[in-house]
RNA sequence: GGUCCUGUGGCCGAGUGGCUAGGCAGAGGUCUGCAAAACCUCGUACAGCGGUUCGAAUCCGCUCGGGACCUCCA
């Protein structure tokens, strides 16, 4: 293991390239990807993100590494927009709602985590919120404001990006430059308190009617949406970690203020590879709620939406998604997920297959060489369509080893299996989502079956064609093989 | 308007300067009582126009189309 340990890659949008994995601690990783503002249901686009950073995980940790995953909830500062009364979404989830902004954040919470509880995402090590990390947020302020990169305006405190610039390169990650940005800055009403309209709030003043508000050495208010995250990385991760991860569009404003409030507070650039999975779009746009072009993953499950043609599980979804690189545009449609059904039917059979299957006195592929190509794949920055290539592979191989064409070794027969496992449900996180594992439904169909098989041994094709028929009315499908008869 | 990404066979999607992923759909075949499944065979695709090269879909330029960001967004 400690080879293909050696050979990951990373594309780093910081550097623009693929670069060699190395852990500031060899074999420890620490990995921060932003998490979601809790004031409405996710959609399913936020949900590739998060999937999308789930493989990373679970292949960081099937390589041996000992991974600190965190992962956070935003439950104050995110505003609605960048105008100095710019309201935050939680607050006004909750004025429109009639609740308490905690209530809020709370019911969108447990449905966020029950959404990634069904695509099968495991939970982060640490997931902390920004209201509970407050005096750590006013902390790093400090240390900005001692550093002489933020300046105080009305109780407020805003980051002093011109000054930054001087020192270090603001926009390194998001390929900006200053001067394009000041010459294309929109104006927007109130900002008479920054010195500059590219500063971004560090804390800002609460007026006297707003709910979430604490004290600080500036007076009541409450943090910038860009610290939390700089805050609680450090406190979890240090001053400097290992891979911080989010969605393109977090790349520009919110990354690059992460980038900058954490050296301007601690001196280093806070993370060594970022990483930025792309956009999931709906019949070719990009979801959006105003629009109405987005799609909540309950719809989806249940068939209740306009898009799409039928129902869809999670893990079929998850597969489509893991057949599409993390970096890639995903263009979600009825048809293309029906062909991901199909496929995902086609690699739990075989994975059903495999455990069944009988070895042989040696094997007619090299499955040592198979084996190497899921690494191989999965190494160079987590190619996962290319990874479900090299399965559907070994999906045609065990088939034939099925049939009697092929033939594997004891030794090998294991190895396949192991790593199969490992890969399709430990690091695609697939796992069998059919009615089959049914355990009160399998003494029935046994019986059924074998009543079947009667009728075919005494050539009674319409008695075991009327049982044919009758199960797949009720959606169940019959096959008949050299071994026996199975159903799923 | 600015910055950047992208355009692959019927559909979805990898990838590469020359050795032509994979899934789905389609055609033919093997197997099967018939099906289904599985297996075998079949598609010479890379937006358009130029250029570089012995050779480009892969590099460069232009044109057209799609997208992201620039303002909240996974």
């Amino acid at each position: 293991m400690s080879t293909e340990k050696e050979g990951l890659k990373i594309y780093n949008s910081l550097a623009g390239t693929k670069e060699k994995f190395i852990p500031i601690n060899e074999g420890f990783v620490g990995l921060y990807v932003c998490g979601p503002t809790v004031y409405n249901n996710v959609h399913l686009g936020n949900c590739r993100t998060f999937i999308s950073f789930d493989m990373v995980y679970r292949y960081l940790h099937h390589l041996g590494f000992k991974v600190r995953y965190v992962r956070n909830i935003t439950d104050v500062g995110h505003l609605v927009d960048d105008a100095d009364e710019g309201e935050d979404k939680i607050a006004k989830k909750a004025r429109l709602e009639e609740l308490e902004p905690m209530e809020i954040v709370q019911q969108y919470t447990l449905d966020f985590h029950n959404v990634l509880e069904k695509f099968n995402t495991v939970a982060p090590n640490i997931e902390p919120t920004a209201t509970g990390h407050i005096i750590e947020q006013i902390e790093m302020i400090k240390a900005i404001l001692d550093n002489g990169f933020g300046y105080e305006s009305n109780g407020s405190v805003y980051f002093d990006v011109e000054k930054y610039n001087a020192s270090h390169p603001y926009g390194e990650l998001s390929g900006r430059k200053i001067e394009d940005l000041l010459s294309n800055t929109r104006d927007l009403d109130g900002q008479d308190e920054k010195n500059n309209p590219l500063d971004f709030a560090l804390w800002k003043n609460a007026a006297e009617e707003h709910i979430m508000k604490w004290p600080s050495p500036w007076g009541v208010g409450f943090p910038g949406w860009h610290l939390e995250c700089s805050a609680m990385s450090t406190k979890y991760l240090g001053e400097q970690f290992d891979i911080h991860g989010g969605g393109m569009d977090l790349k520009f404003p919110h990354h690059e203020c992460e980038i900058a409030q954490g050296t301007a507070s601690n001196g280093v650039s806070p993370v060594k590879y970022w990483m930025h999975g792309n956009m999931l779009t709906l019949n070719g746009k990009k979801m959006s709620k105003s629009t109405g072009n987005s799609i909540l993953p309950a719809e989806l499950f249940s068939g209740n939406n306009e898009f799409m043609e039928k129902p869809f599980g999670p893990m079929v979804v998850r597969f489509f998604m893991m057949q599409a690189h993390y970096r890639s545009p995903l263009d979600f449609t009825s048809e293309a997920l029906t062909a991901a059904e199909k496929g995902y039917d086609k690699l739990m059979e075989a994975m059903r297959s495999l455990e069944v299957v009988k070895a042989g006195e040696q094997s007619s592929v090299d499955v040592k060489a198979m084996v190497a190509s899921f690494y191989e794949a999965m190494n160079d920055d987590f190619n996962a369509p290319i990874l479900v290539a090299k399965l559907f592979d070994a999906v045609k191989y065990i088939n034939s080893i099925k049939d009697g064409n092929q033939s594997i070794g004891s030794a090998d027969l294991q190895l396949l299996q192991k790593e199969m496992n490992a890969f399709v449900a430990g690091v695609l996180g697939i796992r069998n989502d059919s009615s089959s594992s049914n355990g009160k439904l399998n003494p029935v169909m046994d019986l059924v079956l074998d009543l079947r098989q009667e009728a075919r041994a005494n050539k009674d094709w319409s008695t075991s064609d009327k049982i044919r028929d009758g199960l797949a009315n009720a959606g169940i499908v019959v096959k008949d093989t050299k071994d026996g008869t199975s159903w799923s």
